[in-house]
DNA sequence: ATGGTAGCCTTGCTA
């Protein structure tokens, strides 16, 4: 069995204490990282090789940054997404490790809509769709983690009413994840959970967490290759209620070793 | 109609 996490952790450096006890005790094998505000430089390398992973780092100062750990060695990394040499914003790694061609991605927020913002996101997504295109040609086991800020349907969301006018809901913005899922990709959570209303971030402001007004937007794609061993896919709500918590709570996925 | 929280290393931007 390989075990993969996805979590936006919302700053690295202030998250540290947070995520390195996290993956004490969780232990995935590979864990995807979205949002580390800063860096390669100031990333925490060594305490992080000293929980036995290895490490790839796509760093930016105070705004987005990405990371895939291992417990077995990253080959092949790719850093950044294809498409567009003068995207300068750190939201994609990938590599292949476990046997598993692996990616962590930070899509783009997008609000608000009607900005560059928005438009930014919908031609990432374009992008997106494009390279998973060429991944799925591959054949391979293809893991596609993180944060994606998309709420796919209106159970995915605490108020559907009070998130129709955002990016994260916009018809635009969900017709190319459904684009990505009508490629053979299969969303994990969804396949293996009926129940509505389950989140993977909850906003810091109002009480969200308290009042479970959340959102799922954290999500896994697996390629049919991947999907065919996939055992369960869970959402850890445990670091969420911690003290400086992230905004955003870890997803685990875990596939059964190849036949 | 607005502000509420968190992190960056700014006194605003992003989420």
């Amino acid at each position: 069995m390989t075990s993969i996490a996805s979590w936006n952790v919302n700053s690295i450096k202030a998250r540290l204490p947070n995520v390195l006890a996290w993956l004490e005790s969780a232990s995935p094998d590979i864990a995807l990282f979205q949002e580390l505000k800063t860096v390669e430089d100031n990333f925490p390398r060594l305490e992080i090789e000293a929980l036995g992973y290895h490490c790839a780092v796509l760093g930016q100062k105070s705004y987005n940054g990405v990371a895939i750990l291992s417990k077995q060695p990253l080959e092949d990394v790719m850093m950044g997404l294809p498409g567009d040499p003068a995207d300068e914003q750190a939201r994609y790694v990938e590599a292949t490790t476990f046997g598993l061609r692996v990616a962590t991605i930070y899509l783009p927020n997008g609000n608000p809509v009607k900005t560059e913002k928005f438009s930014y996101k919908l031609a990432w997504m374009d992008r997106l769709n494009d390279h998973a295109y060429d991944l799925l040609q591959s054949e391979q086991p293809v893991v596609l983690g993180g944060d994606y800020n998309i709420i796919p349907q209106d159970e995915d969301v605490y108020d559907p009413r009070a998130f129709a006018g955002d990016a994260l809901a916009q018809p635009e913005s969900r017709q190319r994840f459904r684009a990505l899922l009508n490629q053979g990709y299969t969303e994990a959570f969804r396949a293996l959970n009926d129940a509505p209303h389950l989140y993977s971030f909850w906003d810091y402001q109002g009480g969200a967490w308290q009042n479970d007004h959340g959102l799922r937007i954290d999500h896994f794609l697996l390629s049919p290759q991947a999907a065919d061993r996939l055992e369960s896919c869970e959402i850890d709500r445990e670091p969420r209620g911690k003290t400086k918590a992230s905004d955003h709570t870890p997803v685990v996925c875990r596939l059964r070793d190849a036949a």
